[in-house]
DNA sequence: AGACTGTACCGTACATTGTACGGCTCAGGT
DNA sequence: ACCTGAGCCGTACAATGTACGGTACAGTCT
């Protein structure tokens, strides 16, 4: 029982995730008699989507980059919110050669996991856009369904409860994805205004000092810190630093779970 | 040396980030000749967003609810990112009674990263649309920083190096903004949708099953484990005891650097 | 062969957005 | 009394997602 408010314009179109589920699952090569495919249109938005990020991916775009009226692409997608679900499982179909590729990696599950945090932070990188998508309606969709199942192989028969094994792989994946985000809004903002982050920083510089002028002494520590930081990365934040320094450190964490079962 | 393309219309503004900075610092409690300060104007676009989000909070809603004409606002606001900043720097405002409340935890280190760690999870699930926020842009203001000065004090003097300090603190606050995202997404979609967790997973079992159908047994390890999660939280997934799974892994991997240290 | 039917395709229309622009209206200084 | 500058705001515009209704073609059935 959706909302009856007559609603035109730019609002999220009606859920039905039963059609969503479908269309997921679904073979996307079938064409239409112009050639169309859901697949070429989810390939053709991911390929905007990659260079200009997902706020400025219209459906007019993606329709003129496929020679197709706009219109016509709601015959094949119900929406703009169902094709960017589907946007999301596609990129993560390439993400594994196969099911049992991380539970091959050497290291044990140890190694396991850090190659599954540097594939998929390889995803995160070159597909930004992912960040932008609503997640939780696509975890059904049939790569990410496979994904999860290739990377909790590694996991099994080392005595965690299975409850341990998902929150042990969220909590990696969650970091992963929370420092990919840092890192790819350090690039979409250095990108907006031109300014490289050493540049930006001399920019400002001098009128933090004003702004700040008498209350600085209130942050010794802050200062400090930020200092050394900015020094040692040339940047306030190092998104690859952050990547291997919080992955040893919940490694480390996760290690007696499984050592002392 | 801005694009000169002629773009009106729905357009990040020119970020100008010596006048953000300055607005950022501001008092904004000088009233205009109709009453209307910054300070008004952030209260309201705050109240208004913690309702309804922020892709939902428009520049003329926020005037109506202020009584004033929309343009009003850029008298005292650049634009409506501007203003995102300013709302973000001000639900940080009331995030600590003092600069040394986190250090004043009992429990010594660990008990202040968990003091820090519950209190950004509170004002991130009382202000969600914080998570569409830009950050790294707003780094600087004047809450902001008093936020890194207070949460940095209780590291500082435990054998850590700057750059680990900061590594430390990141790890922690980014986990956390990770898993209450997560939630905020879950509490959205139920929302949006009218269904609770269960209601949407009984109404989608049915075509699950149909279009999973043979595929099933691809997913042996992903079935058992997602049934079990599923089971024991009534849900796909249950943001609180992501949060303390994740904070005990990450602090149980940030003891040896500082106990060995 | 010819008629029918469903589906792919798409042109137009509309509500909604952020904000550029230019005019109006006052408070305060001269 | 007049001027000036700043606060205020009405109108206009470009861009968005998509509802709606029409057109044209591929198959199927007589």
């Amino acid at each position: 029982m959706w909302k009856k408010v007559p609603l035109a314009g730019r609002k999220a179109a009606a859920p039905d995730p039963a059609r969503s589920l479908a269309l997921l699952w679904g073979s996307h090569s079938k064409p239409g008699r112009s050639g169309l495919t859901v697949r070429a249109i989810v390939d053709a938005a991911v390929e905007l989507a990659d260079v200009s990020g997902l706020e400025a991916l219209s459906m007019r775009t993606v329709a003129e980059r496929l020679k197709a009226g706009t219109m016509s692409l709601y015959t094949h997608v119900p929406g703009k919110g169902e094709l960017t679900d589907l946007m999301f499982d596609r990129v993560y179909g390439d993400l594994y050669a196969d099911v049992d590729e991380p539970a091959r990696q050497p290291g044990g599950w140890r190694g396991a996991l850090e190659f599954i945090a540097h594939r998929n932070w390889d995803v995160l990188t070159a597909h930004p856009w992912i960040h932008e998508v609503p997640t939780m309606r696509t975890a059904l969709g049939p790569n990410i369904t496979l994904k999860y199942e290739a990377e909790l192989r590694p996991l099994d028969g080392l005595g965690l409860t299975d409850v341990e094994m998902d929150s042990a792989l969220a909590l990696v994946l969650t970091h992963v994805q929370g420092t990919a985000r840092a890192g790819a809004e350090q690039v979409r903002l250095q990108r907006d205004s031109g300014l490289s982050d050493e540049e930006w920083w001399r920019q400002i510089a001098p009128t933090l000092a004003t702004v700040m002028a008498g209350s600085a002494q209130q942050f010794p520590t802050a200062g400090r810190v930020g200092t050394a930081v900015g020094e040692h990365f040339q940047s306030i934040i190092d998104p690859s630093h952050a990547l291997t320094f919080g992955l040893g450190r919940i490694l480390d964490g996760i290690a007696p779970l499984i050592d002392t079962a």
